[in-house]
Formats: C-alpha cells, sequence, structure tokens
DNA sequence: TCTATTTGACTACAGATGTAATCCATCGAG
DNA sequence: CTCGATGGATTACATCTGTAGTCAAATAGA
C-alpha cells in the first residue's frame, strides 16, 4: 500500500501548478503561463517537464510535432504528501500545534475564520 | 525586516529538533538521541553539527576538550517559515484548503477539533 | 528542394544535500 | 614521556536541484 508519493521538488510544483488549473497543454502554453510569474527560460521550463515525465509526474500524448502534457500526479495526492511532511518533520505529527502556530500568528483572515467554522461545524455533524 | 530564515534541511532539522528538546548538549549525547531513530554514522551527525553552525542556526560553547551545541535559530520561528513555505507552495498561500485538506482526509482528532473551536473563539473574541 | 526554425532529446555544470572517511591535536593510561 | 583513543576540522563524493546550452529531427517557407 504505497502512497505513491512522487517526489516534487520546488521549481517543479511551479509547473505542477500550472498543469493542475489546466490540462492539457503544450510546452509553449506551460511556457506561457510560467513567464512573468518566474523568469526561467524557455529550456528550463522544457527540462522540467522532462524530469516530472522521468518520475511519472505528468504524462503525454503526440500532437503532431508536439505534445500535449498532462498531470498524472493527483494534487490531492501531492498536497496530502506534503502536508503530512510537514507535519511530521515541523510539528511532531500532530495537528494542534500547527494550528495553533497559524493562530498564533496571526495569519488567518476573516474570511479564512469563517471558513474554518463551517468546516468544524461541517465535521462535528459527520462525525456525530 | 527580513525574517532571518535561515535554510535547515531534512536531515538538520532532526538535529535541531534533538537540540530544541534539550540544550546545551555535547555532541556524544546529540548522537546518542539519533542512534536509533535514524541509522546515522556518528561522522554524519558531526558533519551535521558543523553545517548548522556555519548557518548561524546553532551555537557552541567550550567546555574542555569538548564543545556544548545550543540551538541559536528559535523553533518557532523555523516553524513559521516552514508553515509559509508550504502554504504558499502547495496550497496558494490560503489557509482554509490547508485545513479544508486536513479535514478531509480525516487527520484530524476530536481533541483537534475541539483545540481548533478554542482556537476559533479566542481569535474571534480578539478580534472584536 | 534547400534552409532557417521549432520542438523535443541530451548534455552541462555549479551549488546543495546526504553520508561519511581521513587528518590532526590533545588527553588520559601506562 | 609515549601512544592509542577521542573529538573536532577538513576533505570526499555521489545525487539531487536549479538553470541552461547544444544537438538533431522534422517542418514550413523561399
Amino acid at each position: 500500500m504505497k502512497n505513491s508519493s512522487i517526489a516534487i521538488t520546488e521549481a517543479e510544483s511551479r509547473v505542477m501548478n500550472a498543469l493542475w488549473k489546466q490540462a492539457p497543454q503544450t510546452s509553449e502554453e506551460i511556457v506561457g503561463t510560467l513567464t512573468g510569474p518566474t523568469d526561467w527560460h524557455e529550456k528550463t521550463i522544457k527540462t522540467l517537464l522532462n524530469r516530472l515525465l522521468s518520475k511519472g509526474a505528468i504524462s503525454v500524448q503526440r500532437d503532431g510535432r508536439r505534445y500535449l502534457y498532462s498531470p498524472e500526479l493527483r494534487r490531492e495526492d501531492w498536497r496530502k504528501h506534503e502536508s503530512r511532511s510537514l507535519l511530521d518533520r515541523v510539528f511532531g505529527g500532530k495537528v494542534a500545534p500547527l494550528l495553533a502556530h497559524f493562530s498564533q500568528h496571526e495569519e488567518l483572515s476573516a474570511k479564512d475564520i469563517a471558513e474554518l467554522r463551517k468546516l468544524i461545524d461541517a465535521i462535528e455533524k459527520k462525525g456525530r
């Protein structure tokens, strides 16, 4: 029962995010999306796409002379993996300290709070 | 207003955690603490201590022939840094999706929920 | 058909990271 | 005083990452 966690580096995650937002995309489109937010050279992005391909995080489908790229790794799975990693590495595996942390540092907007409250209600209702 | 974020690698964080738990400690004590949880060679741990020293994350104080190591970087600062990093990298900078994520994956215990509710109440009271 | 261009494939290369091994000064046991 | 053991300092080295550059095949114009 491997949780199929492919490791995605910081730079690669920018590419994945572009693909999660929309897929499939040609490399040209991806380059377009990332130019501005990053100052990466087109070649750099191509390299990242290839690395992601090698590790199975994305897949391609030929479209004439070019490729159409699509994410293979699911965003939710990645988020789960990264969250758990932070939790274990930084907060000893426990959620409460993490939440306490966010709140103490006032990183929660009013909207976050409202959202949170809704969430909790939902969870409690479900649990009951 | 730099948030003085020293980058700590995964391996280094294990050493920091040992020091945050108790300080100061000799390298021998640290090696003792980490042997078991990790299968690192003593030399490896010494290397990590030196790298942490170089980057100012810890400090030393001579004690005869040996050193006593203490954390210099504060755990809270590091946690803040790492949390923000996860948030930005993985959740587009917003807390709510992160929380939604944890809840969806049922990683919140009843205790976490209670804790959370208390936190929210406290925050709202303060904000008002 | 010949050629400049475009796109992907392969190569490059420095700095970070994981994981030690070796070197050197000193201390404690003979 | 002499020498092995200890602890820190320095060096090593394969990978991983960030960031491109070069090569080669196919295409689209001239």
